[in-house]
DNA sequence: ACTAAAAAGGATAAAAAGGTCTTAATATCA
DNA sequence: TGATATTAAGACCTTTTTATCCTTTTTAGT
């Protein structure tokens, strides 16, 4: 469903978000081990996350990232998605036909509208902050 | 959503099936220009899908690709997706999280849960034979 | 100012997906 | 039976995605 960048990208998140919630900034490392994600490649995502101000990156010692608390409530989870995979996942045909709309629609075209619409629905209306809470609260973890 | 193989086998073999509902056999370069896919790839997945006994195969002279008839019925897409894709599609978690389940979920799993099933749903419920019908009726087109 | 800790950024490598090409197998038909 | 048309299969190439490594920049603390 979603490119492996995303999930971690998600995941990251999420975790720094929870942290947040706690007034806590999160390095790098803690991050990747925390998520189970590859360091080096995290840090890629975390650029990105951050150029797109979805999180926030303080250089320096005692630097870090962390999601400013008013931000958790405007941030939804279709920004990281958009940031990361861009919109081809709930745009665009599910048969890759380029052509394919509601005037002209692929055979399956009205059996996918329907599903995109409800992930893209889901995605537009869950936020950060909601999911750092459950997190918070459940005792799951967001390693593999 | 689906992989680009994924796609080409859908649409390869709707055009299959449309074809096979006038009693026709149609050969490689036929459905490769119909769909608008590379042919040489179009030739791998063709192999593929024949191997999962969804389209049949016939080698020399006069052959070609076709559907029996009563395969249009008991055929529905999930058949096609499984067997280009896998099933991680839908099973699995959003997030990419081994341990993820209903005991255990991640933070989005419940949300996700939905859709997944919604999806799989409709993968189950559509069978190729609707698919090629609508398709023969409309105006509608397998190229991009 | 100096040092150490952190993220940023660029270059590169490995793996997977997407796609091509060549040869083999098989069937038709003169 | 032999020539030919067609798919099957596997080797190979290309692009994208995933992942690593190394250097540079920024900044806090001393």
């Amino acid at each position: 469903m979603f490119s492996k960048a995303c999930q971690y990208a998600i995941r990251a998140t999420l975790f720094i978000a929870q942290r947040s919630l706690e007034g806590e900034r999160v390095r790098l490392k803690t991050i990747a081990k925390a998520i189970d994600s590859p360091e080096a490649f995290t840090a890629k995502i975390l650029q990105q996350l951050a150029r797109n101000k979805i999180i926030h990156s303080i250089k320096g010692p005692s630097g870090g990232f962390e999601i400013a608390d008013h931000d958790l409530d405007t941030i939804r989870l279709i920004k990281i998605v958009e940031a990361m995979d861009g919109d081809q996942v709930f745009d665009g045909c599910g048969l890759g036909l380029k052509q394919c709309n509601a005037a002209k629609p692929c055979p399956v075209h009205n059996k996918f509208k329907i599903i995109r619409e409800e992930l893209k629905n889901m995605l537009v209306t869950t936020n950060i902050r909601e999911l750092a809470t459950d997190l918070s609260v459940g005792s799951t973890v967001l390693r593999m």
